[in-house]
DNA sequence: GCCGTTTTCGGCCCGACTGTTTTCAGTCG
């Protein structure tokens, strides 16, 4: 989508411009960027139309480096901007504790330009030398570097899922069947390639998939493969196999690798082989099963596994008793519970986030402003936490969804609370959460948190790991403490469903399920389109094995009202 | 670079923390 592409450059632009140290261009340029990423509209027809001007965020300079991009396809000031600095540097920026100025720095001192001969400058010592750094820099860099090279190669899933099902679109026409598979169906957090199964005319698929428009490279094309690389590097493969073998491929392709190997083993011990053609009979080799999966597991003497449970965590042998969960879906979720209006640091008004809540069929939605000490994200105090009381109830008036009053209050150091209590128990529902001091030792961290719990403020804990894949480690701390105190002072714990965090992880929320604690969803919306991400949210609730009943989302107006006053 | 108006340029979020210093710069949220 042009949005994104247009977005993506101005970030760039704003990463390459604080690499020069210039000021405040950079956050004109963000904001701009966040402002277009952002948008429900389609920035072409702003641009058709000469109204780009009237985006708030856009004035006559970034219109005329929009109306270039559109026009030629590229931008001349980025390429300038490119030369006069080397791009890695942006790499070596997300680095954490480094920023612009220590990137400049150590490409002017050490010659650094991407993250390999950071690496090498790190490892050989000599950045402890230069002015401004020490040891503990150089051993931060590796760790840094270490936990990027961890993703590398792994993209969110909000930049692949999108894109996987555009290309099934895509091909639709010219295949029998056509699926997902890879982690990509079992909606883990973070996927390696796009992997696509399917059935039909093969050479006819192999030619269309390597034509597709967002193909940069055909890597490989071969009888039943092709491997390309998109636009923004993602690598995609498709498989095209006989229509009796659909269901066998599927499981094959679909993993996880574990949970294979387990499968295979059992179809040995039964007298069976299974590869991904088939489910086959030792003794005469005849095809016992394949067209479907739920062939294949059934005359393996199981129930069909979700794909999202097929990490050999225990599903087989629940499949083997018929004691699989019944895992809660998107349909059963009623509302949304965290997201964020202009009045801290959301895009939208209350009335718009309002609006897209309905339209998606909820019957609710918190709005859960930051608190005042976040101060970055425009947090509010208590006078302003009111005044936005009557913004939400002339909001309410034109809405048929209810609109739950909320915050999203900070967790200080000391474990109180960055709001007045009063106040805090008026809102219809409180988030806590910890934004400062990430840093601290696991035993007060704990301590800070459980503390914050035992107020009896809180009703649901937000991102309880502060993790961003990818970009920062979870915080240290004793998630069984934190489990234990949120259920003996009935707190929630959220899984926030923003792809770049998605906190809890699916193991820790299956902790939370399995010692009674209850679980709410949230897509920390800061923009219409981020209501979206409850999809990777409800995933990552299967993936921890959550049913209907663990997840308070799935309660109606009234009965979520009821729960959080009984709490 | 944008915005808003004191209509032509000044203000733009800022406090906490860390590691490096020896009183502070850089990063982060």
């Amino acid at each position: 989508m042009l949005n994104k592409k247009i977005a993506d450059i101005f970030y760039d632009i704003a990463d390459l411009l604080e690499l020069e140290g210039v000021d405040f261009k950079p956050r004109a340029y963000r904001k701009a960027a966040r402002k277009i990423e952002g948008m429900k509209e389609d920035i072409l027809d702003y641009y058709e139309n000469d109204e780009l001007r009237e985006i708030e965020g856009i004035g006559k300079a970034i219109e005329e480096k929009i109306n270039e991009i559109i026009e030629t396809g590229g931008l001349e000031y980025l390429d300038d901007l490119k030369d006069e600095l080397p791009e890695g540097l942006i790499d070596v920026m997300k680095v954490p504790d480094i920023g612009p100025k220590k990137a400049k720095k150590l490409y002017e001192e050490l010659d650094i330009t991407d993250l390999d001969s950071l690496k090498e400058s790190a490892g050989s010592g000599e950045i402890r030398e230069i002015k401004g750094f020490g040891r503990k820099t150089e051993d931060k860099i590796l760790r840094g570097i270490d936990m990027l090279e961890k993703i590398s190669g792994r993209h969110l899933l909000n930049e692949v899922l999108p894109l996987a099902d555009s290309l099934i679109e895509y091909l639709g026409p010219d295949a029998e069947m056509i699926e997902k598979a890879g982690s990509l169906r079992r909606l883990k957090e973070t996927i390696g390639d796009v992997d696509i199964l399917a059935s039909g005319d093969t050479s006819k698929l192999m030619d269309s998939f390597s034509n597709y428009a967002d193909v940069d490279e055909v890597l490989v094309k071969g009888e039943t493969k092709t491997s390309v690389r998109m636009e923004g590097g993602i690598q995609a493969d498709l498989r095209v196999v006989d229509k009796e073998s659909f269901g066998a491929a599927l499981q094959y392709f679909t993993g996880s690798k574990e949970h294979n190997v387990e499968l295979r083993q059992i179809a040995i011990d039964q007298g069976y082989k299974l590869n991904e053609y088939g489910l086959f009979s030792k003794d005469d080799e005849k095809k016992v099963a394949g067209e479907d999966e739920e062939s294949i597991y059934e005359t393996l003497g199981m129930d069909w596994i979700p794909p999202e449970l097929r990490e050999n965590r225990g599903e087989i042998e629940a499949a083997r008793n018929s004691e699989l969960p019944q895992l809660v879906e998107i349909d059963d979720i009623k509302g949304d519970l965290q997201c964020h209006s202009d009045w801290s640091d959301g895009v939208n008004t209350i009335l718009e986030v309002g609006k897209a809540a309905q339209e998606k069929g909820y019957e609710y939605i918190a709005i859960t402003d930051h608190s005042e000490s976040l101060t970055v994200a425009g947090g509010l105090d208590k006078q302003e936490i009111q005044e936005r009381e009557e913004e939400i109830r002339s909001a309410q008036e034109e809405l048929d969804i209810k609109l739950l009053s909320g915050i999203e209050v900070d967790i200080k150091k000391d474990g109180s609370l960055d709001m007045d209590h009063e106040t805090l128990e008026r809102l219809d529902i409180v988030l806590g959460a910890v934004h400062s001091n990430f840093r601290m030792e696991a035993e007060e961290q704990t301590k800070r948190i459980t503390d914050a719990f035992s107020t009896g403020l809180i009703d649901i804990f937000a991102h309880p790991t502060g993790r961003k894949i990818g970009e920062r480690e979870p915080y240290k701390v004793d998630m069984r403490e934190i489990v234990k105190s949120a259920r003996e002072n009935s707190v929630v714990l959220e899984i926030n469903a923003s792809p770049q965090r998605l906190d809890l992880d699916s193991l820790d929320a299956r902790e939370a399920k399995d010692k009674g604690v209850l679980i709410s969803l949230g897509t920390d919306a800061h923009g219409l389109q981020h209501l979206d991400f409850m999809k990777y949210g409800v995933g990552i609730a299967r993936r921890g094995w959550l049913e209907k009943d663990d997840v308070i989302n799935t309660l109606s107006y009234d009965e979520l009202i009821d729960f959080l006053k009984g709490r």
